[in-house]
DNA sequence: CTGTTAGCGCCTTCAG
DNA sequence: CTGAAGGCGCTAACAG
């Protein structure tokens, strides 16, 4: 193998200067001849253009990039896709990094990526250090923040008031006669933990639940299926009596990943979903819709979240100077067979 | 905001010259007053190096690229893991691409990933392209296929025996008493629709199975769950007859997600998973592990699959000369309650 | 140890 | 319509 054939090359081989050679292959001012000429060599040569030098020059990259602490979480994936089918047509190529659970990890990313390799940065961190903001808004790029930041940060944000998905959740249990109703939570350190815990507590408050023996509340090692049944199973042992009975008849999990779980969990003890316990989920993904049984769960409109941020980054991107914008899409609850006694499951499948 | 500021602002602050300022920040000889007045100069201005600019001058870009036609199916999840699992620490970064059904959409990406924003491309393609190939072989950087190629074209490939794998999953089926066995697949312009086709005939043919009345294969539209349903609701109701007895005894489905959207048709029908029906899947991801119930599915190891892959990939990245190779991963069944009638369902949750 | 200089590959004025 | 020349921001010789 040569070295890579560079515009020299081509201009070369097709007897013209570099400039002519440029302006051939962009659709430049050129004389048909001199663009034959220039197509031939080019594609003798097999040449394909940096796009490092490219970028370079121009000054853009024409990529976006979505940064994810989880890839594998399904509700990520729907942004994903929600986020794509704004940008496809912009001209832009959307490219995705999970950068894992250490914040400084994200950190790190963020200061690589928003410097040269995307021209923007849609971001959904789990936990928002103050270093993470710091970086974010020297960002030299656009960034979009899907998640709650403090309110004195002046970031396009995108947001989700998950404690009241979570009140929504409680409220649907106690309407269908639940009363002794426990919670898996995620990591507490993190944004989405901590909101749905705050969430919790005040509709415990709210519906005057008395607290059951030992804490109905369980923090699973993170957002994960696994890491739910193992935080599930504990919780679960420890609210049954001798007999076996269950001190709980609900579960509000904190996102649908955990309530799989827990639903794993509760199956593995015996038990019967929804008619001993009744499970919610949070995020709706599409697991929640083709699960058995199918899975109640929040809506917290991951992929009109995933839209809206990717509107803001556009705009952003064609006017530097607007005024940034918090944009706050409310919870809606969507009933499925894991919290219906009643024979009509609604086997939806989307 | 003015304008970015560049190494130049750096070096005239701290009253040094520019190399000086890019050695002092790059750990090279320096003294420690210089190091110490640089350091402070690009704190004060919040300088950024960029990415662009180091890239085309050093001449990599410490990125590498893993492209898939869908981040939403869970087994590019896990080989994505293991493919980070092994570039974290060589020093590279990652970063996924889903290029979606349309191939020249992949092509286009191959295109402009291999030529600077990366230094290397790990590439799983659904459908592979004369185009593809061109593209894949005359790419700048280094490119490993996760797949099957044509035996002629020279490339670093990791794949697996799916036909084999199919036949596996009949065996499995057969051994249990099943003899009415359905097959559900992907899309056949695909290369694993393919492969897993014929795997299913051989089986058939080796296992004398007779052929139902109307065809027992049917094909989804592509490879997700929505798809699977759907195409499962067809075939079981072209084999069920007016009493509604069912002619199908089995069903092998070309990849997890299809099974459990087939899991999810056949309960809608009414019927019973596995006692009127088995369904075997394929990928052994993580979700036929927590599905209930229990997906049997054919291991594919795409974990495996994905650290070979990222091996190779890093081998090549620092031997360019060496001879390719061609790795081949076999398939193994993994047996969970989707297929077995006896009471003791295997619980298993990864 | 430091400053000067020459590019990495490309695009784009500026003259011709 | 074409060629020559100047950078984009950075690093790596090369002298001093």
């Amino acid at each position: 193998m040569s070295a890579r054939p560079t515009l020299i090359h081509v201009a070369e081989l097709a007897g013209v200067s570099l400039a002519s050679a440029s302006r051939a292959l962009n659709g430049m001012v050129a004389s048909p001849e001199t663009v034959a000429k220039v197509r031939a060599a080019a594609l003798s040569l097999g040449y394909i253009p940096d796009a490092t030098a490219r970028s370079l020059k121009l000054g853009h990259s024409l990529q976006l990039a979505f940064a994810v602490d989880d890839v594998g979480n399904p509700v990520y994936v729907e942004m994903m896709r929600a986020i794509e089918t704004v940008v496809r047509g912009s001209g832009y190529r959307l490219q995705v990094s999970s950068t894992g659970t250490d914040p400084a990890e994200t950190v790190d990313l963020v200061r690589s990526l928003a410097r040269g390799y995307a021209d923007g940065l849609v971001i959904s961190p789990l936990r928002v250090t103050d270093e993470l903001i710091v970086e974010l808004k020297r960002a030299a790029v656009p960034v979009v923040v899907v998640g709650t930041l403090p309110d004195t940060v002046q970031l396009d944000t995108v947001q989700t008031d998950s404690a009241r998905g979570v009140g929504l959740a409680v409220a649907h249990l106690v309407e269908s006669g639940r009363r002794r109703i426990g919670f898996l939570n995620g990591p507490l350190d993190t944004t989405p933990g901590m909101s749905r815990r705050r969430g919790f507590v005040e509709a415990y408050a709210a519906h005057q639940l008395a607290p059951a023996a030992g804490s109905v509340q369980e923090v699973a090692a993170d957002f994960t299926v696994a890491a739910g049944r193992r935080a599930a199973l504990d919780l679960l042992s420890r609210h049954r009596d001798a007999r076996g009975a269950l001190a709980l008849d609900a579960l509000v999990a904190a996102n649908d990943l955990l309530a799989v779980g827990a639903i794993h969990a509760a199956l593995e003890l015996g038990l019967q979903v929804p008619e001993d316990l009744a499970v919610v989920g949070m995020d709706d993904t599409e697991l929640a819709g083709f699960f058995n049984p199918g899975l109640t769960s929040v809506s917290l409109g991951s992929a009109e979240r995933g839209r809206h941020a990717a509107e803001l980054l556009l705009a952003r991107l064609s006017d530097p100077a607007r005024p940034t914008r918090r944009i706050v899409v409310q919870p809606t609850l969507v009933v499925r067979a894991s919290t219906q006694t009643d024979p009509t499951p609604e086997g939806t499948v989307r």
